[in-house]
DNA sequence: AGCACGCCGACT
DNA sequence: GTCGGCGTGCTC
């Protein structure tokens, strides 16, 4: 395109010819596209360092890029070129941000540009910023002749003359002008204005605060991982010890370790909507919150923290998963706790795993990284005993508190433990347990892992299920609504009074409990306590939650019921029995990660029994009680269970020992879908070391009204499932209709 | 991801 | 005869 005007200079005096680079757009495009380098004012072109971020026309639309490693290709033609339309203030991508981006798209098989568009999530924070325009006095200027001070000047002349600054609006108001009078004295030249470049640094955490007095076993810890943060050498190490164990208190002596250095800091937690707690604690030990990073940031916050961190300002990040592709400045230390957690696993978009990409980076960026938790997955286990990562292990709970008593009690028909005076999900045991505790004055908790009133509703009459329309699972009653919900799609409907089926009235009746229901039956079973319910829709604000937790610590509360949020991490020192309705729900499903999630979460659910003087005891209503999940939860025996998984996942050869990438073929027009799935099936490649099943129904086999089917790779760790998958759905082309998605190292067999 | 181009049904 | 549905393909 020649419309620029640079006719005569669009030219390279010796080439004759414009020069141009590479630019990655933030397309689903994976390579960059040739660019003509901007001209100057003098006629000449600029060059572009790699990782600049510029704006670029791309088709009709402008979108920001970054000019890429390597050289433009010269055979793209000429009038195919555009020209870069500028370049941002913003700090080029460095190097090691690049590499990552590459690295990311390659491993998951996303385009390049998918990827980058991640890291330039903020558009904003890439354009110049001008910062508000702000009204100040200007120091012993006398008015000119003719020019008089009127009241309404006078006002304003005495607002201005204090030390900040003044917003146009502000100054209007609060001097009840109109913003005539401020003009007119600006052309005075009584008053002037200039534009405040707002500071974007987050407060420098203070290091000098002393830490918590540490246990020996903790302090060699810290010690470890402070030596790792001053080499400035990559390696990843597991944290390894209960909850209670003091691992926060750890790794914050390496997050000021790092600061000292001079050098960031990131955190990276699974939930943080639910971390207020963690936060609270980062401010008492370092005496300023730090920054974080997650999808509830205001754009002006996002934009803000974007720049801090990108130009150094931002010492600490806490953030969810995508806080690790922001363009950090001198990242010294990536910490991701909890780092068995599932939430970890993006799946949309660019399907990553966030602890397995936090290790990508500190190798990117020459730093340590520290994996946190309890319960490690069995992945990381297995890393460790393999070498690849070390482990610090810290000893026992703090303050004495023992681990508690764990108690199965065996739903089996013929077993005298489940007899119970009418219908209901809690034994007599469980039962027998609650009135005890409650008696001594203590608190107890009853853990569902299931929302709402009761998975399944069906027709009495006819044996109508109540279906999501959209997708392949039962709708869910929220009795505290009177409605129908669909947990995958989040479709609502009114609860109905008749059947829509065979239109029978009140005949509807609901199966199975959800935490909703056990409330109704802990109320009618103990009328004297007091029964609160804390599930994620109940905890709607961080002040909701603050709230509950409160009510529960200064023990107003007496007997809780929750789900699944009840696990993460709050401390209730007076919760001395933990009671889980139903501790088999987790093991179905088909999932190859349903024993280590199920033993995860129950586990760190027994962990909130018993932390104070008083010892804790946990009963698990179980109906396979010689299950290993539950057998080693007996036990107390982590290290057996993860013994046993590894050798279940061996002998499959599942991941760690083998690898797996998912298929996921979906589409609205099911006999389309098949046929594809054919065409494909029939394109397998046989190839040594590795086999492809499929395709099989997505166990939501309709979800949020599209039909999927799944194929599975599953090769041996010596071959990486990436290629295998690229040759042979390259050799297959669906139609527009038809998505096909893959991810590498799935979690969800949804 | 957008956005335009292109080819078949209900309308001013 | 056109307006507009969304299937298809491209973006340096």
């Amino acid at each position: 395109m020649f419309e620029s005007g640079h006719d005569l200079t669009l030219f390279d005096q010796n080439t004759k010819k414009p020069l141009r680079c590479r630019v990655q757009v933030i397309l689903p495009i994976d390579r960059p596209y040739d660019y003509i380098l901007p001209y100057g004012p003098d006629g000449q072109q600029i060059n572009l360092e790699p990782g600049q971020i510029v704006q670029v026309p791309v088709g009709r639309r402008i979108l920001p890029g970054v000019v890429w490693d390597g050289a433009a290709d010269e055979d793209v033609p000429l009038k195919k070129l555009k020209e870069i339309i500028s370049v941002s203030e913003a700090i080029p991508l460095k190097a090691e941000l690049r590499k990552f981006v590459e690295w990311v798209s390659s491993y998951t098989l996303s385009p390049q540009g998918s990827v980058l568009k991640m890291a330039l999530s903020v558009p904003q924070a890439l354009e110049t910023i001008v910062g508000q325009k702000l009204y100040h006095l200007v120091v012993g200027r006398e008015p000119q002749e003719g020019f008089r001070i009127t009241a309404a000047r006078q006002r304003v002349l005495d607002l201005v003359s204090d030390s900040g600054g003044w917003v146009l609006g502000d100054l209007a108001k609060e001097a009840a002008v109109s913003s005539s009078v401020i003009k007119g004295l600006e052309q005075a030249g009584l008053i002037e204005s200039y534009f405040d470049r707002p500071d974007f640094s987050f407060p420098a955490p203070k290091s000098d605060i002393k830490g918590p007095e540490l246990s020996h076993g903790q302090r060699e810890a810290a010690d470890d991982l402070m030596a790792r943060v001053r080499e400035h050498v990559f390696s990843t190490v597991l944290l390894d010890g209960v909850t209670g164990s003091g691992k926060t208190e750890v790794y914050f002596e390496a997050v000021e370790a790092a600061m000292k250095e001079g050098r960031q800091v990131l955190v990276l937690l699974p939930e943080i909507a639910l971390s207020s707690q963690w936060l609270d604690r980062f401010e008492q030990r370092f005496g300023v919150a730090p920054a974080e990073w997650h999808s509830e940031l205001s754009p002006a916050l996002r934009r803000k923290t974007w720049r801090a961190v990108s130009e150094g300002k931002a010492s600490v990040v806490v953030g969810a998963r995508s806080a690790l592709i922001l363009p950090y400045d001198n990242l010294g230390l990536i910490i991701v706790d909890e780092e068995h957690e599932g939430s970890f696993k993006q799946e949309d978009g660019v399907y990553y795993h966030a602890r397995d990409m936090a290790v990508v980076r500190a190798k990117c960026c020459s730093c340590p990284v520290v994996l946190a938790s309890a319960t490690p997955a069995l992945e990381t286990m297995i890393n460790v005993q393999n070498g690849r990562y070390d482990r610090l292990i810290l000893p026992g709970r703090h303050g004495g508190a023992g681990m508690p008593d764990v108690e199965l009690i065996d739903l089996r028909f013929d077993k005298p433990e489940r007899l119970n005076t009418g219908p209901g999900w809690l034994s007599q045991a469980l039962r027998g347990a609650i009135r005890k505790t409650l008696d001594a004055g203590e608190q107890a908790m009853l853990f569902l892992n299931r929302r709402g009133y009761a998975p399944l509703t069906l027709c009495r009459t006819c044996g109508h299920r109540m279906q999501c329309p959209h997708c392949t699972a039962w709708l869910v009653e929220h009795r505290r609504f009177a409605r129908l919900q669909c947990h995958h799609c989040g479709f609502n409907t009114a609860l109905p009074n008749a059947c829509p089926s065979c239109a029978a009235e009140d005949t509807l009746v609901a199966c199975g409990p959800g935490v909703e229901r056990i409330v109704e039956e802990a109320k009618k079973l103990f009328p004297d306590a007091n029964v609160a319910l804390m599930a994620s829709d109940t905890m709607t604000s961080p002040a909701a939650t603050r709230e509950m937790v409160k009510s529960i610590q200064n023990r107003e509360v007496n007997l809780l019921v929750g789900t699944q949020v009840v696990a993460k991490g709050y401390h209730f020192p007076y919760l001395t029995l933990v009671g889980v309705v139903d501790a088999d729900l987790g093991l179905f499903g088909g999932d190859l990660r349903a024993a280590e999630r199920t033993f995860q979460l129950l586990h760190q659910v027994a962990g909130r029994a018993g932390r104070a003087e008083h010892k804790g005891r946990v009963l698990l209503q179980t109906s396979d009680p010689n299950h290993p999940v539950m057998q080693t939860l007996k036990a107390g025996d982590r290290d057996k269970f993860l013994e046993q998984e590894a050798e279940t996942r061996a002998r499959g050869h599942l991941p760690p020992f083998g690898r797996l990438a998912a298929i996921i073929v979906s589409g609205p027009d099911e006999s389309e879908l098949d046929n594809f799935c054919a065409s494909l099936a029939r394109a397998i490649p046989q190839i040594d070391g590795a086999q492809i099943l499929g395709p099989a129904p997505a166990p939501l086999a309709l979800l949020r009204g599209k039909f999927r089917r799944r194929f599975l790779i599953m090769s041996k760790r010596s071959i990486a499932p990436q290629g295998i998958a690229k040759e042979w759905l390259s050799r297959v082309k669906p139609s527009s209709r038809i998505r096909v998605v893959v991810d590498i190292d799935p979690y969800s067999f949804l």
